[in-house]
RNA sequence: GCCGGCGUGGCGGAACUGGCAGACGCGCACGACUCAAAAUCGUGUUCCCUUCGGGAGUGUGGGUUCGAUCCCCUCCGCCGGCACCA
């Protein structure tokens, strides 16, 4: 427990400071086009991934991304930026209209409610946020935006030569709405019904809904879906020039899956008809002894034999029971059933069966495959369980006298998968694998069998939800079709509910309310809504111009915070976005996929200067409990920010975030630790506050107009010099501790030097800005040249001349082991340090005449004296 | 299974580009102040043997190097992601 008596009154000066600072809006930035805009000033973004407010409130995770960011934006400023930091809410979403079901309160007020507690909660942390930018996605002044991006979507194609989206209006097909980056199709989707919605696949854990536990099932229903699979080859290759962990990258990277491969026609044996599959050993296409068809696919109909039909659909009904999680079972045994048809191998004219199984997955690749069991281990597994011929065509390289002809099928007990030669294969004998690729893509491309393609994981966007609080698509539908709404129409706002229970149907809650849904005699409106991450997608850009009412964002704000140009029509590079976005790897793939997705077909379409959104990405690492497990309120080892600052105050809570480790590493919090640094905080407030017989405050008799002692002007440049490079390279801990030792060292020091904290304060700022707000007005009061506020002083200087001394202390080493040290002149000569070296008493005895084979000098640093072994 | 990250004192962590391992903080011990306690201040604190002094040491085992927490290989453990993607 901490002492019943504060050790410095924090409870007083913060709220005051952070109250001063709102009223005069101390962190506003002003836009190009306000008077107090400065175009000399170099601009920065740093942004937060905005909080969903739920009723839980403030987590000590998000202060630490907080906490980070506002150091970086403080600091910025304080070093002549003009700088964003911006703060608003992701207030979309499913616990307020669960709450809402279970209550009938509306998820406005539960909304509204939230979001007012976060506030008061980030405020009480003193976050340098400039609030006049504030806005939440669920208010219509935004949403009526994320609309007319959908419209813009919806109004769009991706042209594959230009590899840009352009407006419908270049498409020159006939079929419209097969082209349109925001389309209807029907499609599978996890429907819960305990929960009366449909859920995304986040959403869905084991099979049952990740809220409740209860069972989901896959069932189809028409969706509005979002054609980013169009964007997957710039997905990919423009991450290249982003400044993210490397991590993150490799996780955006392995989630949109390319592959290079090829497609190869397969006929079916007397029917004069195809089968396209995918592969990427195109190489092994005279090993493919058999072909599957996923259960779903659909040309299993066609096919099948009338012997077979009855085997099929009972295989087909089985398989359509089946959950996603049953389905990919690991531990399964392969299962299938032969079609009674054969398809005939394009190289070699050969009859194969083929069979269905449910291995085989109908949303990846053609739904159909050639199977390759000596290459391929699931092919193998279910040649070998179905008794199917399993033909070796690729033999291990490297070893010269193996023969090409390895003997069949006893030779091969396991799949080979890896690359080698190819043998049994023709044209392709004794090739390297690449080389038989190219060779046999080549072959078939003459022989107009079939194409070197690449092929993506990723899959297009389900983006429609059967939910009440959401954005309304703004679309109708009439006589079966779809039709956008003007843009004069928007916003589409939610209709008033009384009963926000689900329908008991797939039928969204919006269906039932009559006097909205009938747009007029004969069209409807869509019910559905969009999912949380519509609004997510884009709100970086709204608050370069929160109150814009003519446009998403102003093209001069726009362009400005993006790109640092002060107005659009000057010209410069094409990069830029976000100087800095922190938040959490939860993120690393679907937020940030999306939010570049939106961003490149807006770019595309001239709305926007940059091509990426946010150039630099930084993740917060997880906040442990202090038992070291996940915090959870199952496990009681939830640590409440508000609690943190009721005992230890704000400052204490920045700092010790800030103090745990490095930002980006999972860490446990330890209330030991808050003391530390609240008493850190402590031996600051005493370097300037004494307490008086009375119980107050008041400055210090101990400080004096003193000059600096030699040591402690040294240790104030390196202070500073410290502290400036660790906040640039995100080690914040490391500058807390330099800013320890620099107090420290004045501790004890009677009289104190105030110049010592003219240096301090303002370094301290960005961490403990409500004590430096405080102490530095105090010190004005009493002594000059502490003008003005703590916040909003300039970076102070060091001088790299201060920093150097005359003597350095060496590390006397034999043989890599320090065994002696001696002191040395700065400018000593290599020469003299090996001599002074030799003369040390233990290399005197250790080299006891032995032969000192090599010397070698690291400046400033040691001398290691190779001898004889 | 595949991909990625991480293993340093009793604890959180520090150590620049291969150059004195353990900064700073916590904890602990002792001391000062105090009638006493708290708070504060000071000293010490990697481990082992010890009088001096010596030895070992960054998950394990090896390698490269004058020198390795750092680079390479092996294995072990923890965390995260993906998971029949043809």
């Amino acid at each position: 427990m901490a002492s019943q008596r504060k050790q410095f009154p924090f409870s007083d000066f913060e709220p005051n400071w952070q109250s001063r600072w709102l009223a005069d809006a101390a962190f506003r930035a002003p836009n190009p086009g306000d008077a107090d805009f400065d175009p000399g000033k170099p601009k920065y973004y740093v942004l937060d991934m905005f909080p969903y407010p739920s009723g839980e409130g403030l987590h000590v995770g998000h202060v630490e991304g907080y906490t980070a960011t506002d150091i970086i934006a403080r600091f910025k400023r304080m070093r002549g930026f003009n700088v964003l930091h911006p703060m608003g809410w992701d207030a979309f979403g499913l616990p307020a209209e669960q709450f809402a079901i279970k209550t009938g309160q509306h998820p406005r007020v539960t909304t509204e409610r939230n979001i007012a507690r976060f506030r008061t909660q980030l405020q009480s942390i003193g976050f340098s946020y400039d609030w006049t930018r504030e806005f939440s996605t669920t208010d219509p002044d935004y949403f009526r935006w994320t609309q007319w991006i959908f419209l813009k979507l919806y109004n769009s194609w991706f042209n594959p030569r230009t590899r840009k989206a352009e407006p419908m209006e270049t498409y020159e097909g006939d079929d419209a709405d097969s082209v349109r980056l925001a389309y209807v199709a029907e499609m599978p989707v996890n429907w819960c019904p305990a929960l009366g919605t449909v859920l995304a696949n986040e959403e869905v854990v084991d099979g049952k809904s990740e809220v409740g536990g209860h069972p989901v099932e896959r069932r189809p229903m028409r969706q509005w879906m979002l054609r980013i699979t169009s964007y997957a080859e710039r997905l990919i290759d423009e991450l290249e020039g982003l400044d993210w962990p490397e991590g993150i990258k490799l996780l955006q990277r392995n989630w949109i899956g390319r592959s290079e491969g090829a497609l190869v026609k397969f006929g079916i044996a007397d029917l004069g008809k195809e089968i396209e599959v995918f592969t990427t050993r195109p190489d092994t296409l005279f090993g493919a002894t058999y072909m599957v068809l996923s259960p779903e696919h659909p040309l299993v109909r066609e096919v099948t034999t009338p012997d077979r039909i009855a085997a099929v659909e009972v295989y087909q009904r089985e398989v359509g029971s089946k959950s996603d999680l049953e389905r990919t079972e690991l531990t399964k045994e392969k299962t299938g059933v032969f079609t009674g048809a054969y398809a005939r191998n394009p190289v070699n004219d050969e009859r194969i069966p083929i069979w269905i199984a449910d291995y085989v997955l109908m949303g990846y690749g053609t739904g159909a495959i050639m199977a390759v069991p000596a290459h391929d281990e699931r092919d193998f597994e279910f040649a070998t369980k179905f008794g199917l011929e399993i033909r070796q065509v690729v033999r291990e390289a490297g070893r010269g006298g193996q023969p090409d002809f390895a003997p069949f099928p006893e030779a091969l007990e396991a799949a080979f998968c890896g690359e080698g030669i190819a043998m049994n294969s023709a044209l392709l004998d004794g090739l390297p694998t690449p080389e038989a690729k190219v060779k046999i893509v080549a072959w078939l491309e003459q022989k107009g069998l079939g194409r070197g393609t690449v092929n993506y994981k990723l899959r297009d966007w389900l983006f429609s939800r059967q939910r009440y609080w959401g954005e309304p698509f703004p679309i109708v539908w009439k006589e079966g079709r779809h039709r956008a709404l003007g843009e004069s129409e928007l916003p589409v706002v939610q209709p008033e509910l009384e009963d926000f229970k689900p329908t008991g149907t797939p039928e969204p809650p919006l269906s039932k309310v009559r006097d909205w849904l009938n747009y007029s005699e004969e069209a409807k409106r869509e019910t559905n809504t969009m999912p949380q991450w519509a609004g997510s997608c884009w709100y970086y850009l709204r608050f370069c111009d929160p109150k814009n009412r003519a446009r998403f964002v102003g093209k001069d704000a726009e362009t400005y915070w993006m790109t640092g140009k002060a107005n659009s029509d000057m010209q410069g590079p094409r990069a830029g976005g976000v100087d800095l976005y922190v938040g959490g790897t939860e993120h690393a793939v679907l937020h940030l996929l999306y939010a570049r997705f939106w961003h490149k077909v807006l770019f595309d379409l001239g709305y926007l200067s940059t091509p990426e959104p946010f150039q630099r990405l930084v993740n917060q690492g997880i906040i442990l409990g202090p038992d070291n497990q996940k915090m959870s309120k199952s496990r009681g080892n939830v640590v409440n920010p508000e609690n943190v600052i009721a005992e230890y105050g704000a400052d204490s809570l920045r700092l010790y975030e800030m103090f745990m480790g490095p930002l980006e590493q999972m860490k446990p919090w330890s209330m030991k630790g808050v003391e530390g640094v609240y008493r850190f905080l402590g031996r600051v407030w005493r370097l300037v506050m004494e307490e008086t017989q009375e119980g107050d405050w008041s400055v210090s008799p101990e400080l004096a107009e003193i000059e600096l002692n030699n040591r402690q002007l040294r240790l104030a440049h390196v202070t500073v010099k410290k502290v400036t490079e660790d906040i640039e390279s995100f080690d914040f801990n490391t500058a807390i501790s330099q800013m320890m030792i620099f107090t420290n060292e004045f501790v004890n020091s009677r009289p104190r030097p105030v110049a010592g904290l003219r240096t301090l304060l303002p370094l301290l700022s960005p961490f403990a800005p409500h004590m430096a707000e405080e102490l530095w007005e105090r010190l004005g009061e009493k002594f000059s040249g502490f003008e003005g506020r703590a916040s909003s002083q300039d970076w102070p200087p060091y001088d790299e001349g201060l920093l150097a001394v005359d003597e350095v202390e060496y590390g006397v080493q034999i043989n890599g082991k320090v065994r002696d040290r001696m002191l040395a002149r700065k400018d000593a000569s290599d020469a003299e340090l090996e001599k002074s070296a030799l003369a040390t008493p233990k290399v005197r005895d250790a080299v006891a005449g032995k032969p000192v084979l090599k010397i070698i000098i690291v400046r400033d640093k040691l001398v290691n004296i190779v001898l004889a072994k």
